[in-house]
DNA sequence: CGACGGGACGC
DNA sequence: CGACGGGACGC
């Protein structure tokens, strides 16, 4: 979305093509905002219940702006007096322009009730920025989805900026979600970074931080519109993205509050301490722990402006993505010593013939000399897939603008396109080598789980950037290992997905998307019973209290064995947790309550990552342990987190009654994963079999997402976290596992599930 | 290992 | 009514 620069200065007309403000833009669709109901909902929150958590933060951006009684300002709760409209700040116009070019081109995306062209106060000489007074942000987010970084009006140097003027989102209650992202290769543009993130959501923006010569830093800003999906990025993306020609993986967190630059309180209470700003729409729905043992009681933030800093991460980082990445970038050479030794890998199939080509690891910076990853011609695919398969198109690569230029998508595949799909889109599909193209999402997670009990072998880094050609290499092995090592029913639609998928590959787009849009059914339907299954795992394991939490070598070893021949259940443990019941599994700060099982939900245990702090300044802040992300307003996680920490007390009683899951270790979600994947791993091996299939019958009704959002990074919390536990178990060789091939694996299923929102949720 | 973009209204 | 001063995180 960003820097779609349409360097096309001199042509006011290449934008009226957006006749879509006003009501029906989703079909439109330049924004790839599927699952989402448009602003339909009415002005106020009726359920007086204050703006319930559950789904109340599926609205899109814009969401409620119910005032806040924030800092100062007019308490007024309800939205008319609060914003009566929407001020947004318009950077890069010409001095020349006059409201005549600019009104019309606003007026695209709303009623504009206002133009100020902001002249200096002396010398009477525009400044080259104006006001924009839209009536609501509905409209004004339109017009920031629609032009930032996309017009260049007359004259202009460079495409307009379209923000929020300061000030704005306090008062009308938006949020947006920040990250941080260091270690861009130098050469990434914004519209790369975006490809990246996109996956995780509408990137709203992307900044690359550049010095006086334009040369990037090697690092930037991203900016997601919902919190979830940040999350997702971050625990899908940090310490795993491996850019090309980087040594080392990308780090994402949210940024730091940026430092309020005095004179810009304009607009309103920008940034006063504690008590203002927006509420943060917090799934929540979570379950006090017991012990929850506040991971960086005293020491976390001393110093001034870096409350999180990484290195401050204190306890948690071991659970945090972090601690994984550095795993993952650990040399090649790094002695990660297979506990397994040899034994179980009869199943691994050997790396014989391990050199697989499509598992490469970067999407969209494979070939060398094309550091520009044409995106289109990935494009073609997803636009061929038909309308109907929206949810099917993977939001990876799928930059909103590009779905709007039908122009761009060849009517049949050309040599370049098919090899762009190759190795892009294949690679990201986990296509084992010859049996074509893979779209099963669930094996990622096998693979990893293969990985990094057999193959002591890593991908060398060095030859991602040296070897675009053959990203060869473990991930193909385990996979088809894992493959052959279970045989769920899961796992069979997968295969059968993919074998499907190799055909299409070879034949028109067209029949791809049917294709496609069955093997999304197939596993939108595997999909299901594995969320059952898992959850009816969990609720087992709940019940077989584990024998010990901490495995001695030789006990893992031998888990290890039976590990191999569970990777299955161990992939659906990670593939179904986001579905089946986030709040029970998920009891994370950012799983949502919905709905859960009762029974389910009694045992769940909980944590807030949350942990109040104080700046420098006095003002008390908060800050989340896992996801490293700082907010000056109190977290609602927290707050109730607290709240049930009281009720905790009450119920204990009757927690007594039920098995009880509290894992001694457990303070942080990522744990609890882990052992409960470990756990699986060390059940009997029928009974899970029976298990699954005798879930698989059951057909429980579907626990209902609230947000599409919410799936995707619950999920990537939970793959990752899971998966990252994982190489710190004794068991697993963590290190050796190949970054990309994870990585690889995180986004596949993640992507999966994105398309498998539909079914699953509404 | 990199931290915020040119410009920022006025009642 | 009062009206732009002061200084500019810190790793």
């Amino acid at each position: 979305m960003p820097s779609r620069s349409s360097e096309s200065p001199m042509n006011h007309h290449n934008h009226h093509r957006n006749p879509n403000y006003r009501s029906g833009f989703s079909g439109g669709g330049y924004h790839y905002h599927n699952q989402h109901r448009p602003f339909n909902s009415p002005p106020n929150n009726p359920p007086g219940g204050g703006g319930g958590y559950g789904s109340g933060h599926q609205m899109p951006l814009s969401g409620q702006k119910r005032g806040f009684p924030s800092s100062g300002r007019g308490g007024s709760p309800d939205n008319t007096d609060n914003s009566t409209f929407a001020k947004l700040f318009v950077g890069s116009v010409p001095r020349t322009a006059r409201e005549e070019d600019i009104r019309p081109l606003f007026e695209e995306h709303g009623n504009v009730i206002e133009v100020a062209l902001i002249k200096d106060k002396r010398t009477g000489q525009q400044q080259g920025c104006c006001f924009i007074k839209y009536a609501t942000c509905e409209e004004a987010d339109r017009a920031i989805r629609a032009l930032h970084n996309q017009y260049t009006l007359p004259g202009g140097m460079g495409p307009i900026q379209v923000r929020y003027a300061d000030g704005e989102r306090e008062r009308l209650g938006t949020v947006e979600h920040k990250l941080f992202v260091g270690s861009l290769n130098k050469q990434a543009t914004e519209k790369e970074v975006e490809e990246i993130f996109s996956p995780y959501g509408r990137v709203e923006d992307v900044y690359i931080m550049r010095d006086e010569l334009k040369q990037s830093r090697g690092c930037g800003f991203v900016k997601f519109s919902h919190r979830d999906m940040a999350v997702s990025a971050i625990n899908s993306l940090n310490g795993i993205y491996l850019m090309r020609g980087c040594d080392q993986p990308l780090t994402v967190r949210f940024a730091d509050p940026k430092r309020p630059r005095v004179g810009e309180a304009r607009g309103g209470p920008a940034f006063g301490g504690p008590g203002f700003g927006p509420r943060s729409q917090a799934p929540l729905g979570v379950r006090p722990a017991p012990n929850f043992g506040e991971p960086m009681s005293g020491h976390v933030p001393p110093n001034a402006w870096h409350p999180m800093s990484p290195r401050n991460l204190g306890p948690s980082s071991q659970s945090s993505p972090r601690g994984f990445g550095g795993n993952l970038v650990a040399r090649p050479g790094a002695p990660t010593m297979p506990s397994t030794t040899g034994a179980p890998l009869g199943l691994l199939g050997g790396p014989a013939n391990g050199s697989l080509p499509g598992l490469s690891v970067l999407p969209s910076s494979t070939s060398q000399q094309n550091f520009n990853p044409s995106v289109p011609q990935v494009q073609a695919v997803g636009q061929k897939i038909s309308p109907l398969q929206k949810p099917l198109q993977s939001p990876q690569h799928l930059p909103p603008s590009h779905q709007l230029h039908p122009q761009q998508i060849p009517p049949t595949y050309s040599q370049p396109q098919t090899s762009q799909i190759s190795v892009q889109q294949l690679g990201q599909l986990q296509i084992p080598q010859s049996s074509g193209p893979s779209f099963s999402q669930p094996l990622p997670s096998q693979q990893l789980f293969g990985l990094s009990s057999q193959l002591p072998i890593s991908q060398p880094q060095g030859q991602q950037s040296t070897s675009s050609a053959a990203p060869q290499q473990t991930p193909l092995n385990l996979q088809q290992q894992a493959v052959s090592a279970t045989t769920t029913q899961q796992q069979l639609s997968a295969l059968t997905v993919r074998q499907q998928l190799l055909q299409p590959l070879q034949q028109s787009p067209s029949h791809l998307a049917q294709m496609l849009s069955q093997q999304t059914q197939t596993l939108q339907a595997s999909f299901q019973s594995s969320q059952q299954a898992f959850s009816h795992l969990q609720q087992q394991l709940h019940l077989m209290q584990p024998p010990s939490q901490n495995m001695t070598q030789q006990q893992s070893s031998q888990a290890t064995k039976q590990q191999l021949q569970w990777t299955g259940a161990a992939s659906q443990v990670a593939t179904s947790i986001p579905a089946t019941s986030p709040a029970a599994l998920a009891p994370s700060t950012t799983s949502a309550a919905s709905t859960v099982p009762v029974s389910v939900q009694a045992a769940v245990p909980s944590t807030c990552n949350w942990t109040e702090h104080t700046s420098p300044e006095g003002y008390k802040y908060y800050y989340n342990s896992v996801t490293g992300e700082s907010r000056w307003e109190k977290p609602e996680e927290l707050t109730l987190f607290e709240q049930q920490q009281q009720q905790k007390q009450q119920n204990q009683q009757q927690q007594q009654q039920k098995p009880s899951v509290q894992q001694p270790q457990t303070q942080t979600q990522p744990h609890m994963q882990v052992l409960s994947a470990q756990q699986v791993s060390q059940t009997p091996q029928g009974q899970l079999q029976t298990q699954l299939r005798h879930q698989q019958q059951l057909q429980v009704q579907q626990p209902s997402l609230s947000s599409p959002y919410q799936v995707s990074g619950v999920f990537g919390h939970q793959s990752v976290q899971e998966l990252a536990g994982y190489g710190q178990l004794p068991a697993a060789a963590g290190s050796v596992i190949d970054p990309a091939s994870f990585q690889q694996g995180v986004r596949s299923v993640q992507d999966w599930m994105w398309k498998s929102k539909p079914a699953a949720g509404t």
